[in-house]
DNA sequence: GCGACAG
DNA sequence: ATCTTGTCGC
């Protein structure tokens, strides 16, 4: 899946782009078929800062084994903004995508859809450019306010800015943080927080973002950095 | 005006 | 994101 894409020169191009894209978002689900191939996604830095590992991972969406894999190393893309994050990492992620034998059915991003200031976080950048399902899970909060969810997994609570629901604040664990989870792309709230439920059976994060999270740490290392 | 601000 | 020691708990 090669997919064309040119970062921003600036940070004015870069909400240009990102008012653009997001109107091709797609807030609810093509229709009951279920996933068999979730992706993960996620990237690790250098000290420096200067250079970056983007990695993919394929799990099977019931045994949730890995069955397919990829890595890119590359540059950011673009400085850190809140709210422009996706502008950092969308290239190196691609890239790794790019790579991938499998051709996953859904997107699990480590950041948000569109619990985002403008409605369009990482996970639907990635939705929207790829035209894949995309679902964001996010650790911190970025925009909006909740009630404190029960302390069982499963147990959630509405993440609303303003009065706009853009996400869920659920937890994934028997009394841990709780996570951030919206609709990226092609899919409703209800089928993301089930995918993510179904993704962590025993830790707080799903085990496609585990995965790559570890794939990405691991590239960085083997290509050289540590001092 | 001041503070907050995914990764 | 990354830098950091010990510590509490299963």
């Amino acid at each position: 899946m090669t997919v064309p894409y040119r970062p921003p020169a600036d940070v004015a191009e870069a909400r240009r782009v990102q008012e653009e894209l997001r109107s091709r978002v797609e807030l609810a689900g093509p229709g009951p078929s279920a996933p068999t191939a979730v992706a993960g996604l996620d990237v690790a830095y250098a000290e420096s800062g200067d250079r970056l590992a983007a990695a993919v991972t394929v799990l099977d969406a019931v045994g949730l084994d890995v069955v397919d894999e990829a890595v890119h190393v590359g540059r950011p893309a673009f400085p850190y903004v809140p709210g422009l994050f996706a502008f950092r990492e969308m290239p190196a992620l691609l890239a790794a995508l790019d790579k991938l034998t499998v051709r996953p059915d859904l997107l699990v991003c480590d950041g948000h859809g569109v619990a985002h200031p403008r409605r369009f976080g990482l996970a639907c950048h990635l939705g929207v450019v790829t035209g894949l399902p995309a679902i964001g899970v996010g650790k911190t909060p970025l925009v909006g306010s909740w009630e404190q969810p029960g302390p069982r997994r499963g147990d959630w609570a509405e993440l609303r800015d303003g009065d706009e629901v853009v996400g869920r604040v659920l937890r994934t664990r028997d009394g841990t943080r709780p996570v951030f989870v919206s609709v990226g792309h092609r899919i409703g709230l209800d089928e993301a927080v089930e995918r993510v439920l179904a993704l962590t059976p025993r830790y707080r994060l799903p085990e496609t973002t585990r995965t790559a999270d570890r794939l990405c740490r691991r590239a960085l290392v083997v290509g050289g950095d540590p001092v």
